[in-house]
DNA sequence: GATAGGATGCTCT
DNA sequence: GAGCATCCTATCC
């Protein structure tokens, strides 16, 4: 099993059974647990303040409506690794699967707070001035972490994993998880599949969709 | 504080 | 060729 600590107190890595949920089950369950990663450059953290639920290939926001490609293979994988996609030419976003065996369903982390590799994570988004905005959005918790391509489908749960997401010593209060309409979608994106930490500083701010001109 | 517009290249139709 | 689960900068309050 993973260990390590992330923020000083004893942490466990999440085992296999708590990602084979609903998805929206998962996601609010999510907040407040730590996204670890070691790579050469050391190990960072990231407290994982806001997600968004996708639900397969019924629903048409999620990169599974249209049934499985090459890039959203991952995804109709097992439950408990990590889905990594390009996007916009220029950013990647990490998932976790979950859901049954085969069902595509997966949870976007899209913020988070780094508790740990904090030198490493600004040296690597230098334009960013505020610590609370190193991975405060899909892609900059990505790029904060080191996340890649190179790391889909990584196993969150096996002992000699680089990726795994750790149970923090203190539990989320369940009364600070709010949620709401999910982000950037220009098809449903009104479902309320979007969870977050209330009076987190890194919670994303909500946008609607912008149309493309 | 908020908003508008451009960047940039992979993926799927 | 169109669209994209986004971010950054400039500009205007």
């Amino acid at each position: 099993m993973p260990s390590g600590s992330a923020d000083g107190g004893p942490v466990l890595a999440l085992a296999g059974h708590f990602y084979r949920r609903d998805p929206r089950l998962v996601a609010p369950d999510l907040l407040g647990k730590v996204l670890v990663h070691d790579d050469r450059a050391g190990r960072r953290a990231g407290r994982i303040v806001e997600v968004e639920a996708y639900c397969g290939t019924g629903d048409p926001g999620s990169h599974a409506y249209r049934g499985m490609t090459a890039r959203n293979a991952t995804m109709f994988g097992p439950p408990g690794h990590l889905y990594v996609y390009f996007t916009y030419g220029m950013h990647w976003c990490a998932n976790v699967v979950c859901g049954e065996d085969g069902r595509a369903s997966a949870v976007l982390l899209r913020a988070g707070e780094v508790v740990q590799g904090l030198d490493v994570a600004r040296a690597r988004r230098p334009s960013v001035r505020a610590d609370r905005d190193l991975a405060r959005g899909p892609a900059r918790l990505a790029q904060a972490l080191g996340l890649t391509g190179a790391d889909n489908g990584a196993d969150l749960v096996r002992d000699d994993s680089p990726v795994w997401l750790a149970r923090p010593a203190e539990p989320v209060a369940p009364e600070r998880v709010r949620s709401g309409p999910r982000v950037g979608l220009s098809r449903a994106g009104d479902r309320p599949w979007r969870f977050w930490l209330d009076g987190e500083p890194t919670v994303s701010r909500y946008r609607p969709h912008t149309r493309p001109r």
